[in-house]
DNA sequence: CAGTAACT
DNA sequence: GTAG
């Protein structure tokens, strides 16, 4: 196993938990994805406004936003079709870094360098106590990790590509977000950015 | 309030 | 400019 830093209870980093030749093979797998599933724009339930962060999905659930709300479902906003299936190597690392049951759903993040995602939970899954486990792909983030509660005191993280985060236990619902993302920083991505993929469980019956 | 901007 |  990697180096394994402990932020905060139940928060880990896994700094260059891949190395350039899983991180290819981690892209290859989104590239793929992305053919089926393209890159949508989710947007605020209240407001209407878009998000800078583009998504897509695989496995049988999404995590999605529009006017209707937060929520998972089995189907591309756009295209209407079931999400693509979720990877084997993608589920492997959910697996190795915690889970104990299956990945129902990996978000896929783009962020442009000019994007960010303002901090916040994830609570939309039925089963809170599966973890949350996140890959970097390409540019470096920013990345700001909280408590459980907003108003709390916040640190900062550098996720490079091939870093490893996981929310778990007492930190499964800590407030995170992403400051800023620094363009330029990696190679891996030819049109710059950086993916961020989050494996989770959604329900309870595993 | 998974947004953005303003302000210290 | 960055932190919050």
């Amino acid at each position: 196993m990697t180096d394994r830093l402990e932020l905060a209870p139940g928060a880990f980093w896994y700094p260059a938990a891949f190395d350039a030749r899983a991180q290819a093979d981690l892209l290859a797998d989104v590239r793929a994805v992305l053919a089926q599933a393209p890159l949508f724009t989710p947007t605020m339930p209240r407001t209407g406004k878009s998000f800078s962060v583009r998504m897509s999905n695989c496995g049988p659930l999404g995590w999605v936003s529009d006017g209707s709300g937060y929520r998972y479902q089995s189907f591309h906003p756009d295209t209407r079709q079931p999400w693509p299936p979720l990877p084997d190597r993608l589920q492997a690392a959910y697996a190795r870094f915690g889970a104990a049951t299956p990945a129902e759903a990996c978000l896929i993040n783009y962020y442009a360098p000019d994007a960010r995602m303002s901090l916040h939970q994830d609570r939309d899954e039925a089963d809170l106590t599966a973890p949350v486990v996140s890959l970097s792909l390409g540019d470096t983030a920013l990345f700001r990790l909280g408590g459980p509660e907003r108003g709390g005191a916040t640190q900062a993280i550098r996720l490079a590509s091939g870093d490893v985060f996981v929310l778990s236990g007492p930190s499964r619902l800590a407030f995170h977000g992403v400051d800023r993302i620094l363009g330029g920083s990696s190679r891996l991505l030819q049109e710059g950015g950086r993916f961020n993929l989050t494996l989770r469980r959604v329900s309870c019956t595993g």
